[in-house]
DNA sequence: GCGAGCG
DNA sequence: CGCTCGCAACGCACG
DNA sequence: CGTGCG
């Protein structure tokens, strides 16, 4: 207790603060046998808290509840357990300076007198046992309480749970709007009633809440993810099982990047390349790929699709690399990232031009939608280089772009860089960097999708995004031949010829 | 969307 | 309990 | 060099 004491003086710099000082003498007018004071104090710090403090022993026992008590017995309130203040504190009210512990004001919210379960003998084994039942006589709380000590406490401060028993004091707040109309019908305060037309409304929420697709439950179907199409979660979640036979071709086995947005698109965007346990329902876990992290993630099924299409994943991104070789990259990807302004026609030529020199050096290349505002073209690799050599032969292919047409093609980042051109973007072939699946959606307005599309359709296309989520299927449904044939047959690899072609390393 | 950390 | 916070990561452009 | 962007 002592030491409790001396923890709480060296956080407080008392010659600084207008707080009593603690003093040995006086005790003011006492409580009856039995009972102590308590205080609590709304304390508005760096966080506003409610400070419960009870009379036991020459101290106030204290705990801080971030919420402050709630008279609705079926709500558990927080109570961090804190230091012993002094008695004197009890009656403290005011500023705490800058810079002092618990910095901010001090107002009295409640007081009053505490009665234990028990007398004072139930208030020491209660406290020490981590259970305290008492009444409140205040002139905010009234009735009995329980205050009891989490199993979980872990390290320094323990976590308490202050509860309003069930008694005339008691306020339920539980389920107010849902059940007041139910309320004012039959003014008979039928506590079992009430809670089981809570239940029941619980339950009917639930049932129009969820849907299950591919066996994985989806929660908030209804919910719309894109403003601008009106596409709801399910309609993503329906896709990825729709899309699956098209999609898992480009993503199983390899490493993926998740980018998802829980409130849609619009709102925040994260990037998930790691995830221990079972986080994304049915994603493979690949341990020891990444050191120092969560195992990476692959996507080997329709469920495991669902199951990221569940956790709000809309982009879908790709490693140049199998899992099982992941140090050997399988493909380059050049993303051609146009200035906003350029006519599409621009794309167009851009995507022709470097396929031109891709085949000239001997590579053969595949092009798709990206979903957004330009194009990817994708060139497979036997695997034979590391991870630096791919890299480099991308940034070397794309500085030979835009040497060699500087007035089309940057192979600088930066917008000013980019200015009328488009970016040649190579950077997508680092160890550990992704690109935008095909047939994967983009987060952004109207979801996008990245299509694969064959040399000869290039001059028909219109946009980066003329395909999306809602209209990709028309697509597919018309194709009469695999715009990407030949693809999982190319079997091609960096040469020093080509490196001599570009002007060597 | 959800687990971890924290008050 | 209930809130808030991560949830990638790194070369490159810019100052 | 540090900082911020993509
Ligand atoms: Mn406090
Ligand atoms: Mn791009």
């Amino acid at each position: 207790m002592k030491h409790k004491l001396e923890v709480y003086e060296q956080k407080r710099r008392f010659d600084e603060t207008p707080e009593p000082r603690g003093r040995t003498a006086r005790r003011s007018a006492r409580p009856r046998e039995g009972e102590g004071s308590f205080v609590i104090q709304r304390h508005d710090a760096r966080r506003l808290h409610y400070d419960f403090r009870l009379e036991l022993d020459g101290t106030l026992k204290s705990w801080a509840i971030p919420k402050g008590p709630s008279l609705d017995p079926t709500v558990k309130r927080l109570a961090v357990h804190v230091e012993d203040h002094r008695l004197e504190y009890g009656s403290f009210e005011g500023r705490i300076p800058e810079g002092s512990y618990g910095a901010g004001t001090v107002a009295i919210w409640d007081h009053g007198v505490w009665r234990p379960e028990g007398g004072l003998r139930g208030a020491r084994e209660g406290y020490a046992q981590g259970k305290l039942k008492f009444t409140l006589e205040g002139e905010r709380l009234h009735g009995g309480w329980t205050l009891v000590r989490s199993p979980m406490h872990d390290g320094k401060q323990e976590s308490w749970l202050l509860i309003k028993q069930r008694d005339d004091e008691a306020v339920p707040e539980d389920e107010f709007h849902v059940v007041s109309d139910e309320r004012a019908a039959s003014n008979a305060s039928n506590a079992s009633k009430v809670s089981k037309v809570s239940k029941a409304s619980k339950k009917r929420a639930r049932a129009s809440n969820e849907a299950e697709v591919a066996g994985v439950r989806i929660t908030h179907p209804e919910r719309v993810i894109d403003a601008q199409s009106g596409l709801r979660k399910i309609d993503l979640v329906e896709y990825f099982e729709a899309i699956s036979a098209w999609l898992l071709p480009h993503v199983q086995g390899r490493p993926v990047a998740l980018a998802r947005a829980p409130k849609g698109v619009g709102g925040e965007l994260f990037f998930q390349k790691h995830a221990k346990a079972l986080q994304i329902p049915h994603a493979t876990q690949h341990a020891g790929l990444d050191p120092g992290h969560a195992p990476l993630l692959t996507l080997e099924s329709t469920e495991a699709l669902v199951g990221a299409a569940q956790m709000d994943t809309i982009e879908l991104h790709t490693w140049n690399a199998l899992a099982a070789s992941i140090e050997k990259p399988d493909r380059i990807v050049f993303d051609l990232d146009p200035d906003p302004s350029l006519p599409w026609e621009r794309m167009l030529e851009a995507a022709q031009l470097t396929r031109e020199l891709l085949d000239a050096l001997g590579l053969r290349a595949w092009c798709k939608t990206s979903g957004g505002r330009g194009l990817h073209l994708v060139v497979p690799l036997t695997r034979h280089a590391g991870w630096e050599e791919a890299k480099d032969f991308a940034r070397a292919v794309a500085s030979h772009m835009a040497a060699t047409l500087p007035e089309r093609f940057s192979a600088k980042m930066g917008a000013q860089n980019r200015k009328g051109r488009i970016f040649v973007d190579y950077l997508r072939n680092n160890r550990g960097a992704s690109t935008a699946a095909a047939y994967a959606p983009r987060a952004r307005p109207g979801l996008g999708v990245s299509v694969p599309v064959d040399w000869d359709e290039l001059h028909t296309l219109t946009s980066g995004d003329q395909w999306n989520v809602a209209n990709v299927r028309e697509r597919l449904e018309a194709l009469r031949t695999d715009p990407w044939s030949g693809y999982e047959k190319a079997r091609q690899r960096i040469t020093a010829a080509m490196w001599k072609q570009l002007g060597g390393k």
